[in-house]
RNA sequence: GUGUCUGUAGCUCAGCUGGAUAGAGCAACGGCCUUCUAAGCCGUGGGUCGGGGGUUCGAAUCCCUUCAGGCACGCCA
């Protein structure tokens, strides 16, 4: 379907055309006065100068020509030459009810079908997911669904941290705990044990400790230096280890992300990019863009347009190493190999920027990446506590996933039982569902670029602006559906309503918000409007008893217009990664 | 130091591809539950859009400058 918004342009357009004007530039837009009208056009003012005309006399013309148009109920003329529009109650709910029975909402079909890989989430095997693991995963999640409903194929791919100095760390530590273990011995010929010698428990607790003694003991950080180069250069003990580490640590990982309604396609890894580092450098060699400097080996990056001149890529370090960037160059050889991407989407802490502008220009420079491959990098900003500074626990730790989850299932647990009495099993999971939605919602409501103060009471207050607000409107919605027997969605119309009007409206800009969000990555913007929408809804449930309405043309058409919105607040929902109760 | 991002109501944030009186939520104050879930609805107060210049018929929005804060700046990830 067209967009609404479009079909009320081209009506403008071919006025402005009729009379003889460039239609190119004129858009209509959604009021920013809405006590004046629902929508305007600013194009007269535009067209002026250009045409040597008052903008006023312009507008009067066009108005004049659009009188007798059914889109429109009204067309009026303001001051220095504003085109105030008002729709037609009719065709707009002729529009919606197409909506209605359409695919996706009637949402355009994308006209070439993108590839599009989304690294985020930034998890460590042997590291509890915490709190800054949470904005990427949200973040993250959010885009994929957003990209797969604008009709791409989006996979998330969780990009595990899995080959650096960590894992030397641990096998280094694990040696010192327990030597007696087969995978220290070097002369060990037979199976290595499938059980892992830790639990995750464990496993979180030698991780830290082994962390802290390298910056202590010099003799034990040489020792982790030692096996982490052992094991890329394939020890089979170290590998054994290293598999039980990863085994034990994604089954974990998996069940945090599952607790967030996070989920990836692929589990890859950091080593799974290893693989294609020489070739790779062979061919960056070859194509003689590989410096040697300071005795690394390196990438010029900078550009005539730079401000300033950016450090180049480092590929390979003076001890000949291997590092971040050439594991994140080497993932977009294997990314092109295995998968094709038109895009790749980063969902980084944007500190990291730097880093992926060299990455980035690298990957073009030496052409691992089509020239027609898109590369974004989403930086997001750090979540703050009420002070402003980065969130830490009241301990001045930083806070694990789990316990901020459960401290929020707590806080709206009871909130829900100040409301009224529940069954402590639906309670319990209720409270699971609202508390997601409270979280991810406060998240994505701000701009993904921006540093956010993150405050539990606030998010769990529930009034206003909140995802609990979202869940509730659409609770209510699903309360009188269930209530009212069966609905007719072909019995939408308009019946006059002023509060009805204004949920038509906002249902009418669903394909535009979305198709919005899509090419901004900005699932804010879908925040905002279920925001809108849900107010519009409440509006309308105040003034209008539905239920209760005696005429059947009317009650029919409220109960699919009830029907419209939930849904699509369920669909908006669902695109940010979240869903609703039955009740609440 | 250089680059970059941010600065909008007491607090948290929208708005920023230029448009009419700068919007929400929270907090404060005042109304609305015999009637579809009051986690709701309606209303009141609250702003030099950090400051200063410029471009424009028109600037929170674009440009310059300045102040304040965050972040990043070759061998960590």
């Amino acid at each position: 379907m067209e967009k609404y918004i479009d079909i009320i342009s081209a009506q403008l357009k071919s006025a402005f055309e009729k009379l003889g004007y460039d239609p190119q530039k004129i858009t209509a837009s959604v009021s920013n006065r809405p006590d004046l009208c629902e929508y305007q056009c600013n194009g007269a003012l535009a067209l002026a100068k250009a045409a040597g005309k008052a903008p006023l006399t312009i507008a009067e013309e066009v108005a004049e020509e659009l009188k007798d148009n059914p889109w429109f109920s009204s067309v009026d003329v303001v001051r220095p030459g504003f085109i105030n529009i008002n729709v037609s109650g009719p065709a707009l709910a002729g529009y919606v009810k197409e909506m209605a029975a359409a695919d996706k909402f009637g949402y355009p079909e994308a006209e070439t079908k993108k590839k599009i890989i989304i690294d985020y989430g930034g998890a460590n095997v042997a590291k509890p997911l915490h709190i800054g693991h949470l904005r990427s995963a949200i973040i993250g999640e959010s885009l994929k669904r957003i990209c797969r409903f604008a009709g791409h194929e989006a996979v998330g791919d969780v990009h595990l941290g899995d080959w650096g100095l960590q894992m030397g760390q641990i096998i280094a530590e694990l040696q010192e705990r327990s030597p007696e273990l087969p995978y220290f011995d070097t002369d060990f010929q037979g199976e290595y044990p499938s059980d892992p010698p830790f639990t995750i428990s464990e496993l979180e607790e030698i991780y830290p400790c082994a962390s802290g003694k390298c910056k202590t003991d010099p003799v034990f950080a040489e020792k982790a230096h030692q096996a982490t180069l052992d094991l890329q250069s394939g020890r089979a003990g170290y590998l054994a280890i290293w598999n039980h580490v990863l085994n034990v640590s994604i089954a974990d990982l998996k069940k945090n992300y599952d607790a967030l309604d996070v989920h990836f396609e692929l589990w890859k890894k950091e080593s799974d990019a290893q693989p294609y580092i020489p070739a790779m450098l062979e061919d960056m060699k070859e194509q003689g863009i590989l410096k040697k400097s300071e005795g690394a080996l390196i990438v010029d990056i900078a550009e005539d347009s730079d401000k300033k001149e950016l450090p180049p890529c480092i590929v390979v370090k003076s001890d000949g190493a291997t590092l971040y960037s050439t594991t994140d160059l080497a993932t977009l050889v294997e990314r092109r190999m295995l998968f094709d991407p038109d895009h790749v989407i980063y969902v980084v802490d944007k500190r990291q920027e730097l880093h992926f502008i060299q990455v980035f220009r690298t990957a073009r420079k030496a052409h691992i990446v089509k020239d027609d491959t898109e590369l974004t990098f989403l930086g997001f900003g750090t979540m703050n506590g009420k002070d402003g500074q980065p969130y830490k626990t009241r301990s001045g730790g930083v806070m694990r996933l789990e316990t901020l989850i459960s401290e929020i299932n707590e806080a709206v647990l009871q909130r829900m039982q100040e409301n009224r009495e529940f069954d402590p099993a639906e309670a319990e999971k209720t409270a699971g569902i609202i508390g997601l939605a409270a979280l991810k919602y406060g998240d994505l409501s701000n701009q993904a670029t921006k540093d956010y103060i993150f405050d539990i009471s606030r998010f769990t207050s529930f009034e206003g602006n909140t995802g609990p607000y979202i869940l509730y409107t659409i609770v209510r919605i699903k309360s009188i559906l269930s209530k009212s027997g069966e609905v007719h969605a072909d019995a939408l119309c308009f019946t006059g309503e002023e509060s009805e009007k204004q949920i038509l409206i906002m249902l009418s800009r669903f394909s535009e918000v979305v198709e919005n969000a899509y090419l901004e990555l900005a699932p804010h913007k879908i925040c905002s409007y279920i925001y809108d929408l849900a107010n519009a809804f409440n509006v309308f449930y105040h003034e209008v008893r539905i239920l209760a309405e005696e005429d059947p043309v009317k009650k029919n058409s409220y109960l699919s217009l009830l029907q419209l919105t939930g849904r699509i607040l369920e669909q908006c929902i669902s695109l940010l990664g979240f869903a609703a109760p039955d009740r609440m």
